[in-house]
DNA sequence: GCGTCCAGGTCTACC
DNA sequence: GGTAGACCTGGACGC
């Protein structure tokens, strides 16, 4: 395979503004299930005294190194991005590239309204104070999105990483910026190359193989939409047409989407049920559809900020609520 | 130790 | 328009 690496230097800084109260330490440092940290953009980042280095993927799939910190407090903070290239860019790049980043740290939320409202639900309430600042994070593009979501179905989280770091490992590219150096996603076009057989054996994708080369292809082909289109739809549309992809069923719709959502599944609708005080009176994958109606009802367009507050939290929750996990 | 079972979802093939 | 059964890999469990 013999991964190229591309150094890349600085091309621009930019400070984003973000509403209060922010914790970016929260926000790309997420400590789910049980101590396990969860990567921001990519399983080849660095994170180190409040700094992350990190790299996605244009349009045109050029790599771009990402330095990003924030400075200031909860309550008056802000964020400055360094951005790092081969090349410099057009202020349609610069502004897509500051787009994303800004969407990936949710520095827009209105996460004020969701503290108000959190108010009115113990375990919210709870999270609320154990995560304070915290965002929920968009993905920077539709294909890392996508290879989430697939290697997340039937998958114990420990195979789901592997699969992960794998596909970034044997088909990523290498960036060193900054005197670092970061594994940045795939592009579908290299994926969409890689023949089934050896893409299955690099990677122990098993069936998941198919689905990950397929949707690689509907986005070389321009048949699938960008993260962007996708928040331009009406949530319904954006869920249908990522359903109409192989291999995206209603679950990993709710992972990729931009709109809210509550992408339950067998293993957290036990912890939902619990929570949420609904009676398991069926198997597990049939009580997924009565959670999501209720979360639905409840939270409204909270949802996501409600899945992954508890999401992160299950470390107190378990603990103060007696969850049997 | 070695077989067997089945999973944190989706598709296909049947009603 | 709804649902059983197959599907990779590999960890869990029975013997």
């Amino acid at each position: 395979m013999g991964m190229r690496r591309r150094d890349l230097s600085k091309v621009f800084s930019y400070e984003l503004e973000c509403l209060p109260p922010y914790s970016f330490d929260l926000t790309v440092n997420k400590r789910t299930r049980f101590g396990v940290n969860w990567y921001w953009i990519t399983p080849y980042e660095k994170y180190y005294k409040g700094v992350m280095w990190s790299g996605i993927r244009l349009h045109n799939d050029k790599p771009v190194g990402l330095k990003v910190k924030a400075t200031g407090s909860l309550q008056k903070p802000k964020v400055l991005l360094e951005v790092f290239s081969e090349a410099s860019f057009s202020n349609r790049e610069e502004k897509e590239i500051v787009e994303i980043v800004d969407r990936c740290l949710g520095l827009k939320d209105d996460i004020t309204s969701f503290y108000m409202f959190a108010e009115g639900f113990p375990y919210l309430k709870q999270s609320v104070e154990d995560l304070y600042g915290m965002r929920v994070c968009s993905f920077p593009d539709l294909f890392s999105a996508v290879i989430l979501a697939i290697t997340l179905q039937m998958a114990s989280y420990g195979r789901t990483e592997r699969m992960i770091k794998l596909l970034y490992r044997n088909y990523g590219e290498k960036i060193m910026f900054d005197d670092v150096e970061v594994t940045v996603c795939p592009s579908p076009t290299r994926i969409a190359d890689v023949s089934e057989e050896e893409l299955k054996s690099e990677c122990n994708l098993g069936y998941r193989t198919t689905f990950i080369k397929a949707c690689a292809e509907a986005i070389v082909s321009q048949k699938a939409p960008t993260i962007k289109e996708l928040a331009d739809m009406k949530a319904e549309e954006a869920k249908r047409v990522l359903m109409s992809l192989k291999g995206i069923g209603e679950y990993s719709a709710e992972v990729i989407t931009p709109h809210t959502s509550f992408p339950v599944d067998v293993w957290s609708v036990k912890i939902f049920c619990q929570l949420f005080k609904i009676k398991i009176d069926r198997s597990l994958r049939a009580m997924i559809p009565i959670v999501k109606r209720c979360a639905s009802e409840k939270f409204g367009r909270w949802q996501k900020y409600v899945y992954t507050y508890i999401i992160n939290d299950l470390d107190k929750l378990s603990e103060k609520f007696k969850l049997d996990i």
